[in-house]
RNA sequence: GGGCCUGUAGCUCAAUCGGCAGAGCAGCGGACUUUUAAUCCGAAGGUCGUGGGUUCGAUCCCCACCGGGCCCA
């Protein structure tokens, strides 16, 4: 592809390198930045010099040509500054600034003025292109506002609109707080395969691939639970892991294929001990990040402070839907009076049309922080039996306006019941359920060395970024969302 | 998988109830020593997503396909 403007570029290009000079040279060393420069010099007034001599470099944003003046807006990574290019001071070397384009990567040193009208700039004395720009930019002042081009080059979207830029700052501090959290906590980081031979730990479809070496199938993971487990049995009794899930799902304004989930494990907690992390870190992250608990998501109020309300799944569902429901009532009764209420469900037994309805009836409504407790078993392979409900485990997921963001249990560690929970779900993919876990009898061998009672977590980390940064998809906190290839492309994800 | 919306200049957007597609920004030529989306003058820039069909004539109507968005399953 070639337009008029990336035509005339490239002949500036060959014009510089006729002359002998290096459109792409090395070498440049900045030494100081946008955002510094306005915190040391807030307070001058208008006309002021400094006598300070700064390097910066960056990306022209802008230029306003006067004849024999020329002022300049550059860009860099901490936000922008003001160029005052006159003849006085360059003499002839003013052309060559008035033929830079935007877009264009210059190196300048000056000194630190103010102008007539009172804005900071760097008064050039020198200045050098460290990167010829050969397509124009987005429009200076909507930006780039297509969200497909937005995504396909996000790194047009990061240079053009600073909306982008605050975004996956905050996504950048959310992770170094989520650590820090922990940390704090005593908890160990790890890395576990990505690479499995078989992908458990959720109830999701993998992605396949395939090892040439060993001549095996693989599966890229669908959660990170399985292996973490086998470290709290080998002793490490508070471990977590912020990484890439892949589930070969549809892509929607909650989810991409690929998603970055925490998950946490600590022996000797139950999960009632989750329910306090989670409300803790989650608020403990906004209060650093966004600077306060109490914010706003999407025109509306929440409130991200601990404690976060407890409520049962089982009541939530009979209140919304205005029945009595039981996990131990025969399927054949739910799914009838499921498909009463218009809810219509197929396969899996009770606790699957359970699951229909709270999606259907109730995750709607939950918009302040909730805790859902106590899910049915069936559909809950690695939690441990309730206490008390039977029918029940003890899980519960934590929805923040309307999102689920949180998934934890007391975790199972009874082998032998581990070994039934995985035949049910043998049974359940018979019965066409193919999401169902497939049995891993490597982990119960594993739990059957003796498993601590344990309290795990996984948390939707892109979820929780959406939440903080306030945008509704999370193709907006993923810097590069899966899309169809187009025409004639070959890399990145999706193209 | 189904429904609705959407694709026009490098970018942001118009318009044409079927009759030569037009603005701003960016770019090009010119003026300007204090601009802040600079301003002023001038001349350019288009496979109207792609392919068919209907028509004297299609960017517009119809069909299929491609990309994207939203909603539903």
């Amino acid at each position: 592809m070639s337009t008029e403007q990336h035509n005339e570029r490239r002949s500036k290009v060959e014009a510089l390198r006729s002359a002998g000079v290096d459109p792409y040279p090395i070498g440049f060393v900045p030494t100081a930045e946008a955002a510094e420069l306005h915190a040391r010099f807030k307070d001058l007034g208008s006309e002021a010099t400094t006598g300070e001599q700064v390097s910066v470099a960056g990306r022209l944003m802008g230029k306003r040509d006067l004849g024999k003046l020329s002022f300049g807006v550059l860009q860099d990574r901490s936000g922008r500054i003001q160029l005052f290019a006159d003849q006085r001071t360059l003499g002839d070397e003013l052309a060559a600034f008035v033929d830079l384009d935007l877009g264009d990567l210059i190196g300048v040193t000056g000194e630190v003025i103010t102008t007539k009208r009172g804005e900071l700039s760097v008064r050039i004395h020198e200045f050098s292109l460290l990167a010829k720009a050969l397509w124009p930019l987005p429009e200076k002042w909507h930006g780039l506002a297509d969200v497909e081009t937005r995504y396909r080059q996000r790194y047009l979207d990061l240079i053009a609109n600073e909306e982008a830029r605050r975004v996956f700052g905050i996504r950048s501090r959310v992770m170094r707080e989520l650590r820090r959290a922990f940390e704090g906590r005593g908890y160990v980081e790890v890395e576990t395969p990505v690479l499995q031979s078989q992908a458990g730990g959720a109830l999701a479809e993998p992605f396949q691939t395939h090892h040439n070496a060993l001549s095996i199938d693989m599966y890229l993971r669908i959660a990170l639970e399985l292996y973490l487990k086998r470290l709290i049995i080998g002793g490490v009794d508070k471990v977590f892991e912020i990484g890439r899930v892949f589930r070969n799902e549809g892509v929607s304004p909650q989810h991409n294929p690929e998603f970055t989930m925490l998950e946490s494990y600590e022996a000797y907690a139950d999960y009632e001990d989750i329910m306090r992390l989670v409300e803790e870190t989650v608020s403990g992250v906004a209060l650093a990040v966004v600077g306060s608990s109490e914010i706003e998501y999407q025109d509306r109020p929440l409130d991200l402070t601990a404690p976060w309300r407890r409520a049962s799944f089982m009541e939530l569902i009979n209140e919304a839907t205005g029945r009595e429901w039981s996990p131990e009532m025969p399927v054949e009764d739910a799914r009838e009076a499921a498909r009463e209420l218009g809810v219509d469900v197929e396969v899996g037994g009770t606790g699957k049309v359970l699951e229909d309805l709270f999606g259907r009836f109730v995750e709607p409504g939950l918009w302040e922080p909730t805790f859902v407790v106590d899910f049915p078993k069936e559909i809950s392979p690695f939690a441990r039996d309730h206490r008390d409900e039977p029918g029940l485990v003890e899980r519960f997921e934590g929805f923040v306006a309307g999102i689920e963001m949180c998934n934890a249990f007391t975790e199972l560690n009874d082998p032998e019941e581990q070994l039934r929970r995985f035949e049910a779900q043998a049974e359940a993919r018979a019965q066409g359920d193919e999401e169902a876990h497939l049995t891993d009898l490597d982990f119960v061998h594993a739990m059957e060395y003796g498993m601590p009672p344990t309290g795990g977590l996984g948390i939707g980390v892109d979820r929780l970024v959406m939440i903080l940064a306030n945008v509704s998809t999370v193709r907006e906190v993923i810097l590069f969302p899966h899309m169809r290839p187009l025409e004639g492309e070959a890399s990145g994800p999706g193209s």
